[in-house]
DNA sequence: CTTGAATATACGAAAAATCATATATATGAT
DNA sequence: ATCATATATATGATTTTTCGTATATTCAAG
């Protein structure tokens, strides 16, 4: 991977698109439902930036039924990883609230078999 | 300082502020006449640019004389300076062609008494 | 106190990013 | 085949960001 300073800092620079990496990272893999459900807009504003981030190569996407998963991007360049861990470690504040609407949600795909 | 994630990031995600932060982290300290060489933009617009990493408590201004100095705000959350060192540190090779330009200025006002 | 150099700010125009809404696609169940 | 659910994409409108140009400020030198 070959991301570029300017492009990973873009990605990072929205409200929505850092909500999700970061509450990815914090979980390791998140679908859409559950992101839709902890940032609480609508679904077509998380799909177009989960889209944006997955052609930045910051997002990896995976298909499990009707669900589609995403991860970070365990082959971006180092310092892009640390970055983003960095990140959540000293701000765990920050997504708490957010992090808590996906472990109240009571119909995750992990755990159940009805999503959303 | 309390600068949050969100604001942090979008000061790094335009290519001007960028490599204003990653010189003078390099440099420790530069002036605005330094910077407009380097990265060859108008003067009004690498201003305009610093003024908003100063109001964002990114970088620290100092005059002497006719001079303005910025460097990096040392007392930025610790995860905002690691941010930036490790950016720096796995990109030099980005910022290599404009940090060139500042050492081959013959009329640096560090090192001589008339600038730019 | 005038001039020139370095830097900052104001303001309208241009460009870029974001959004809401509608619609499309893919999957699983009936 | 049809329907419901999860997700993606397209499009035009709106908001935000950036920019160029003009002007203001501050300091040092004469």
């Amino acid at each position: 991977m070959n991301i570029q300073p300017l492009q990973f800092f873009k990605c990072m620079s929205d409200e929505t698109r850092l909500s999700c990496i970061l509450l990815i990272a914090k979980e390791h893999e998140l679908c859409v439902c559950e992101l839709t459900e902890a940032i609480q807009v609508s679904q077509p504003k998380i799909s177009r930036h989960l889209a944006q981030l997955r052609e930045s190569d910051l997002l990896i996407d995976r298909r499990e039924g009707q669900w589609i998963y995403y991860r970070i991007n365990q082959s971006l360049p180092a310092w892009a990883l640390e970055v983003i861990d960095i990140t959540l470690r000293d701000n765990q504040k920050m997504i708490k609230p957010l992090h808590r609407r996906i472990i109240k949600m009571c119909d995750r795909p992990e755990t159940k078999s009805k999503c959303c």
